[in-house]
DNA sequence: TCGGTCATTG
């Protein structure tokens, strides 16, 4: 499946990345060759404790112990050391089982330390946990582990509200976690460069990028001095907000400060360029990250793996696999998952699946995704037997479905003509712990409108307004749709008033709904209406909006206001789409078809 | 000794 690994290849993978003066020759090679070191040997010849302690400390601030079992070894000998070791060496350890992501172990471990090996407390230990309980978006339980600090008499530090600042983020409550920075800092404690960048981060990944640049120089103003890591947060921002340029410059400035960009800031410029088709810019970019001695890893190569296939560039994507593997990386599982996603899209499902079993066959265990690629892909060419038969797979091997698999699987059954199976399996995904959001709901309420079921759709509707749901547009344009398609324009324009009153803003969508539901009932008038006050409302039309309205108009052959739009198209750049092409040829080949309309046909 | 940056599925 993969091909050669030649020097050929890997020059076609540089050309095409818009790289040329690099030698091939000149990739270290040798950095393949570096494995981590054997700590059971590692143990056996340092028998005595200092050394061994050492020997630790050493792995986990060279970041090489990267194995659970290797770490918790590590502990287990030390539990049973005697003396035992300081609890600042079992601190050190806990924070990268941490960083490890195993947090309900680094939990167990802090009971173990306290109630079986008498190890006392400490602010450090119990920031541990509270790091822990965050990552596992149990904030709450970390707030009450400060109570019990407080309670026992020691001093949370700045480090303990960082913590916790950044769990209320996690949880994308950004909202409380400026506020505990505000209380905090009027509790007389320091915001430091490590807690703005946590709420920085906090605020781009809500979203808030404008924000977060200006969380970047209040800490300016307020004499800090940003580092890499908060610079390459606000520019992994502005990149995933489409402000690519911003993010470069924002690169600038920090090159100006003497701040040179690392690992992560050239990964995140180059996924923003890549998701724009600055191919060519990327290229340079990743030239110049290894001409200065950064090289690319796993993550960063995974990244534009994935965006080629979007791209549709499988040879591409194959080309930087070949190079991942030269370089002594093994493809990981979202390697293949990028491939097997793509090879879906493009319903090629026997590629996808010997994709799947290559996985399996060099040892990496699929996940979730990879199941539920799969199954959107037998979904998509209407094969729900396939894809019911993977989801019994999956959980026989031990997955449990989650919100993506139940949504893809309940749009299967819709597009497969069966709405109300559909309706079956999202009215019953609760009872295996998963909970409907925004999408899966918008997906089975268009699914029965377009299966002509508007009244199901409707009694679900109604449901979810019930519900906790935060309803968007996108849902209530579902139903705008539903109910134009049956005919009900008097309750679709109802409800379409009602949208202001509901807070809710009405996008150019939602007036192109409504407009086509006018204009393929003849209510001309209505539509034409909406369609030159949209503006005022602050909602331009956009080229699918005049097109509805035309192929309305021509429907009822309404010859005069048919070409009255038809200009307005043409003098505000809009291009006739292939339907209202189809029906302007139609017109012309009847006898009453007006010469005019050759004009929009054939655009000089 | 404890806190922050980059990757996949609808």
């Amino acid at each position: 499946m993969l091909p050669r690994i030649t020097y050929l290849s890997l020059f076609r993978l540089l050309h095409f990345m818009g790289t040329t003066k690099i030698s091939p020759l000149s990739f270290p090679l040798h950095s393949l060759c570096t494995k981590s070191t054997n700590i059971n040997n590692e143990i056996q010849s340092h028998s005595n404790k200092t050394h061994f302690l050492n020997s630790m400390r050493n792995l986990c601030k060279s970041g090489k112990l990267n194995n659970i079992d290797k770490a918790l070894n590590f502990f287990h000998i030390m539990a049973k050391m005697n003396p035992l070791p300081s609890v600042e060496d079992f601190t050190l350890l806990l924070g990268l089982i941490v960083k490890m992501k195993h947090y309900t172990t680094a939990i167990s471990l802090v009971k173990e330390m306290h109630s079986s090996l008498g190890i006392k407390m400490d602010t450090f230990t119990l920031n541990v946990v509270i790091n822990s309980l965050c990552h596992l978006k149990l904030v709450a339980f970390g707030f009450s582990v400060l109570g019990t600090m407080f309670k026992l008499g020691f001093e949370p530090s700045v480090v303990t509200f960082t913590t916790l600042v950044n769990g209320l983020c996690v949880k994308g409550d950004v909202g409380r976690a400026v506020e505990l920075v505000d209380h905090m800092e009027k509790m007389g404690y320091r915001s430091d460069v490590k807690a703005y960048g946590v709420l920085i981060n906090g605020l781009c990944k809500m979203g808030e990028t404008s924000e977060a640049v200006g969380w970047l120089r209040k800490m300016e103003e307020r004499n800090w001095k940003p580092n890499v890591v908060v610079y390459s947060t606000v520019m992994d921002g502005l990149c995933k907000d489409g402000l690519v340029s911003e993010a470069l410059g924002l690169c600038l400035e920090m090159s100006s400060k003497g701040i040179r960009p690392n690992l992560v800031t050239y990964t995140c410029l180059i996924q923003g360029l890549c998701n724009f088709g600055s191919w060519k810019e990327a290229g340079l970019l990743l030239d110049e990250m290894m001409k200065t001695g950064t090289m690319p890893d796993l993550q960063t190569l995974n990244i534009l793996v994935d965006v080629l296939c979007k791209e549709g560039k499988i040879m591409q994507a194959k080309s930087v696999i070949g190079f991942m593997i030269l370089t002594g990386e093994a493809p990981d599982v979202f390697t293949y998952n990028s491939l097997i996603d793509r090879y879906c899209l493009q319903n090629q499902m026997n590629e996808a699946t010997r994709v799947f079993e290559l996985m399996v066959s060099r040892g990496c265990l699929p996940d979730i995704v990879a199941y539920t690629s799969l199954i959107h892909g037998w979904c998509k060419i209407k094969n729900i037997n396939k894809a019911m038969q993977l989801l019994d797979e999956m959980v026989k091997v031990g997955f449990t479905p989650d919100v993506v698999t139940w949504t893809t699987l309940i749009s299967g059954f819709c597009q497969a003509g069966r709405p109300l199976a559909a309706k079956e399996l999202f009215l019953n995904m609760g009872k295996y712990g998963q909970v409907p959001n925004l999408q899966t709901c918008a997906v089975i309420l268009d699914g029965l409108c377009k299966g002509q079921l508007l009244s199901e759709a409707l009694s679900l509707f109604h449901a979810m307004e019930k519900s906790k749901l935060d309803l968007n547009i996108v849902i209530y344009s579902i139903i705008l749709d539903g109910m134009c398609g049956a005919g009900k324009l008097n309750d679709a324009w109802e409800l379409f008033s009602s949208l202001p009153s509901k807070g809710l803003q009405i996008n150019v969508y939602a007036y192109t709904i409504m407009i086509n539901g006018f204009s393929k009932q003849g209510l001309f008038d209505k539509a034409e209406y909406l369609l030159t006050n949209m503006e005022e409302n602050g909602c331009m039309p956009g080229s699918c909006t005049y097109n509805v309205f035309v192929q309305g108009l021509l429907t009822k052959k309404e010859t005069a206001r048919s070409i009255k739009y038809l200009t307005m198209m043409r003098d505000k750049g809009f291009s006739v789409d292939a339907t209202t092409t189809e029906m302007i040829i139609n017109y012309l080949s009847t006898d009453e078809g007006d010469i005019r309309f050759r004009e929009f046909l054939f655009p000089k």
